[in-house]
DNA sequence: ATGATTTTGTTGCAATTACAACAATAGATA
DNA sequence: TATCTATTGTTGTAATTGCAACAAAATCAT
């Protein structure tokens, strides 16, 4: 087994690691400044809104956003009580429930995205080029 | 203002994201079931073994680790209550206090590193080539 | 069909993290 | 010096997340 604290593999987990709580610091800053909710909300609202009419049920929710099965459970009811989605029982399956947004929650996300966007960029200040982006996207994809 | 939701950057970053949500989980996870503590115990057991007998302010371990202060703050207390470090008055600083690791902290943190290198290893199932390692290290380093 | 297993979702409680206010010292400025 | 501001750290309380147990329905195996 290798336990070298400086191989490879663990350099770029360490820096990815690093890159990604910067950034998000930064961004969940900039929303709740901005008077927004946080970052996990609007990837739901997203997915929700992708989803389209057909909703989506919190199983997937939960693939797409790597939530845990609780955490989906509260923030739909969070989100419910906010108005930005609804419920609906599923007609398929007695068990679950599908997730619907609304037009708040359309609205909400619409909002949401330029601050978000803007604080992505505002925290990636070294500008790459559209090449180097392009190579990152792909060895990032093989990860 | 760019609003478009595949520009390069906002692609690399929901990529970034999703891959760092995914390791974590899966580290998180191992070290968990292998009976240890989590990821930022290492973390910060790790930043205090490098400084060494000079130990670390509670300020250097907020700066290295990304923490936010009172975090920091609760975390060294849960970290003396186990005996892995120890807090002792500044000596240049009335205000703050220096935090030491303990031996017993050294050998956590020890026992801990197999069990997350691995996690990481097993997390990246691709295997990238050194060369492509290198690359998409020095791509990160840009960001 | 029936019983066991898996999937889906919820909930009480514990642990952690966030927010806001605070205290104490250090450092800067008049 | 005296005062103002910035830094460092703590703590009460609220919000969120994690853990464990649970319920109900679907799926599988016999």
């Amino acid at each position: 087994m290798d336990t070298d604290p400086a191989s490879d593999i663990m350099r770029v987990w360490v820096r990815l690691l690093r890159i990604e709580q910067r950034v998000r610091k930064t961004v969940e800053a900039k929303l709740k400044n901005a008077g927004l909710p946080a970052l996990v909300w609007y990837d739901v609202l997203l997915e929700l809104e992708r989803a389209g009419d057909a909703g989506l049920r919190q199983r997937d929710i939960q693939q797409h956003t790597l939530l845990e099965r609780y955490n989906v459970s509260r923030l739909v009811d969070r989100l419910r009580d906010a108005g930005l989605v609804k419920r609906k029982p599923a007609a398929d399956d007695g068990r679950g429930s599908v997730v619907h947004i609304t037009s708040q929650g359309r609205a909400l996300r619409a909002a949401m995205w330029p601050v978000y966007s803007q604080a992505v960029k505002g925290a990636f200040p070294a500008q790459l080029s559209e090449q180097d982006h392009g190579r990152l996207l792909s060895l990032l994809e093989r990860l």
